[in-house]
DNA sequence: AATGAAACGCCACAAAC
DNA sequence: GTTTGTGGCGTTTCATT
């Protein structure tokens, strides 16, 4: 959690991120092996990564589709007014929705950019008016079905 | 990667998946107890749900700001003729662009969404310009900043 | 800061209930 | 599907360089 300033980021350290973001159950033996350390080393290493904040934690990547919900959507969100207290509240409520698997915070025409995935076009629906459309701090929608998506290999 | 037929999810796989989901790297033994199942048999149903394909993978969180990648933003990508040969040529390319972190391939005006990472803000120009403008494909792009994003709870 | 060895705990496989 | 037990592996700590 806690977040201290960066003490330089060395070339071993991204090695060891980029197998882990690819693979986060990836036994540590292995890792130290992959990037030419020691086990114990790297797993200070990893440690350190962990409570400097640079890896955030560790995600199951589950398949919607396999929990029910084979529709996916992108919904653009208008809000209102801009005051901080409506932003900050319209922010806390929204990732508790039912359905929501990220909610950007975006600066532009649109105030948010919601991914979402419910069982069927009818919940997509309720989904959209009853918890956005009815909300008194939103003015404007716009949803997009989502074909696919592809993860980048974070190659930066 | 093999995507059987479900053979239903149970409510105790709805939990695991749960648990896995905000802790990947969470012990087997403390699911078991957490779930209420034998450890073996959690052991079992966690590698069923592996190989059903309906978890996808483990993948490590990784801060992109500690990376370097201090500015992140969403990018609409419209293209000009959506021949089927254009869209799978041009959703191949995507993922492998620098900076890319998730695409998604959408059905409405725009045809892609790009989530990007990138150093800065020159940076975010000459990937716009390099990469998606300059190809021949591509008929409009839009590009909105992003301030912050929250993950859902998967509560379906 | 990185290494190697040694104790500990967890995992995986195999039975039997 | 659960329980128990055993072997093997990964993890963790510590002493050392």
């Amino acid at each position: 959690m806690p977040k201290n300033p960066q003490p330089e980021l060395v070339p071993v350290d991204r090695a060891i991120l980029r197998l882990l973001a690819e693979n986060a159950r990836m036994p540590n033996n292995a890792i130290a092996e992959e990037v030419g350390i020691a086990p114990s080393t790297c797993l200070a290493r990893i440690r350190a990564l962990r409570e400097r904040g640079v890896i955030r934690g560790y995600h199951a990547d589950v398949d919607p589709a396999a929990l029910g919900l084979g529709i996916q959507a992108m919904i653009s969100v208008r809000l209102h007014a801009h005051t901080k207290e409506r932003i900050s509240s319209f922010t806390a409520e929204i990732p508790l929705l039912p359905g929501v698997l990220t909610a950007f915070h975006l600066a532009g025409a649109d105030d948010y950019l919601l991914h979402v995935a419910v069982p069927d076009t009818d919940a997509l629906r309720d989904f959209v008016l009853d918890h956005l459309t009815a909300h008194p701090a939103v003015a404007h929608t716009e949803t997009s079905l989502i074909f696919g998506h592809m993860r980048g290999h974070m190659t930066a």
